[in-house]
DNA sequence: CGCGTAAAGTCTACAGTGTAGAGAGTTGTT
DNA sequence: AACAACTCTCTACACTGTAGACTTTACGCG
């Protein structure tokens, strides 16, 4: 293993022009591997074979490499917005937005966390991108305008709502068979947790995609009630 | 203002028995003031009059400061299991929630965030309380417990979601009375955000309030739906 | 009162952080 | 070959969390 100059992925293979996109990628894959936490300029460099100084050709703090890595995920999500099948679309974008949540957990607080000390418009424009879409989505399946926004708001509000619930709720200690202990329910006082302690078998068997599914029916169909749907134009 | 040393609260009032409330109040106050990223320890200190290192007294970690902070937050939430009506006390909890986000934006990414880290059963006692609290509203008006994890996860989803959604959306410079110059879409490229960037007067007139009800009614009629609602007990 | 014990608070020190600023090295164009 | 522009590195500084030993304070008991 002693490639010399080419492949850019690896821990220091010396000798590579960087580029964003390296860069971010690095940043990526440290914080799947090891969080958040993990991921700093120092850090980063090493993993890169460079000084920590030269990563900030490609980022100008350490928080907009931040932004980089929520960017880089982001662009992951393949979004049709000439489907004109709407509600199968929203569906298929919620099922590969959770799974791409499965992947980077520990991208999620930054999905979730970023965008909250950044005004709308300055931020990343991958990270506006899924938003822009989904509105031409809903728009162009006949929604106003206006009512498109509420639907997206209804939409991903409760989306990310349910990724943040199916990641909190995450296994433990698999190899632990009890369900209380699993999840580390003993420790709670019975008399001020009974009902939580009981559902503790329940909560093992956390089927995040079911969830999400029965989720999504109950939120389209109010939609449809609330909104009473698209009102399509008719054909030239 | 020359209180010699009764009152705790201030920047530096010097001598007074410190106690782990008082030393979370003063976190709060913090971050509500300034942010997450000022609470440090040497900072917090200071504000207390102290030796940094004696706060380790109350809190072991930097970690578990931050998750004493979202406690205190979620301690100002009120929640009655009690109540018969199972739907207006949700919607009541769901309100009270979003305006104690408004009141503490700062602390919204530590509420979403630390449960992330931390497995389910050693988070804080205080940030399980409403979990429990809600699970017994939902099996008291008659929901089978399994049931009621189930509405307990659509609705704080959707509920935790809603915030998110609205906090994204705060207004940046209120002088602004351009829209379009208020959040900033002026940056983004006409060719590739045409929608966002024409939606810019309806974002600006972003009301939570009603967005989030309107929500909880969709919701609540899609729950009654999917689960036939609950099969309350009969009286003896 | 005074003693003894435990708790509360402090001091010092260390390894690690982000990043400003100036310099060295490399690359591509003329 | 010479220039300019870009990329990368070095050094330095102020600041972070926190381990460990120490000093001060508070309080119960004879």
């Amino acid at each position: 293993m002693a490639s010399p100059k080419n492949i850019p992925s690896g821990p220091a293979p010396r000798k590579a022009r960087l580029s964003r996109d390296v860069v971010l990628s690095a940043a990526l894959e440290l914080v799947d591997a090891e969080g958040v936490d993990a991921l700093t300029m120092r850090r980063l460099g090493q993993e890169l074979g460079r000084d920590p100084m030269s990563l900030y050709r490609y980022a100008a703090n350490r928080a907009a490499l931040l932004d980089g890595v929520t960017e880089m995920v982001l662009n992951e999500l393949a979004i049709f917005p000439d489907d004109p099948d709407w509600q199968a679309q929203l569906r298929r974008i919620a099922h590969d937005l959770r799974l791409l949540a499965l992947r980077h957990p520990n991208v999620v607080p930054l999905l979730v966390t970023r965008p909250l000390s950044t005004p709308l418009g300055l931020r990343p424009l991958g990270t506006l991108r899924p938003l822009e879409q989904i509105l031409a989505l809903l728009i162009g399946a006949g929604f106003a305008p206006a009512d498109a926004l509420h639907v997206y708001r209804a939409y991903y509000g409760f989306l990310y709502g349910h990724i943040l619930n199916e990641l909190q709720e995450y296994i433990v200690d698999p190899d632990e068979n009890e369900a209380i202990l699993r999840l580390g329910l003993h420790r709670l006082p019975a008399k001020e947790f009974p009902r939580l302690r009981a559902l503790g078998p329940v909560l093992a068997e956390y089927d995040g995609e079911v969830e999400l599914d029965q989720g999504l029916s109950i939120l389209l169909s109010g939609l449809a009630i609330q909104l009473s749907g698209p009102h399509p134009k008719p054909l030239p």
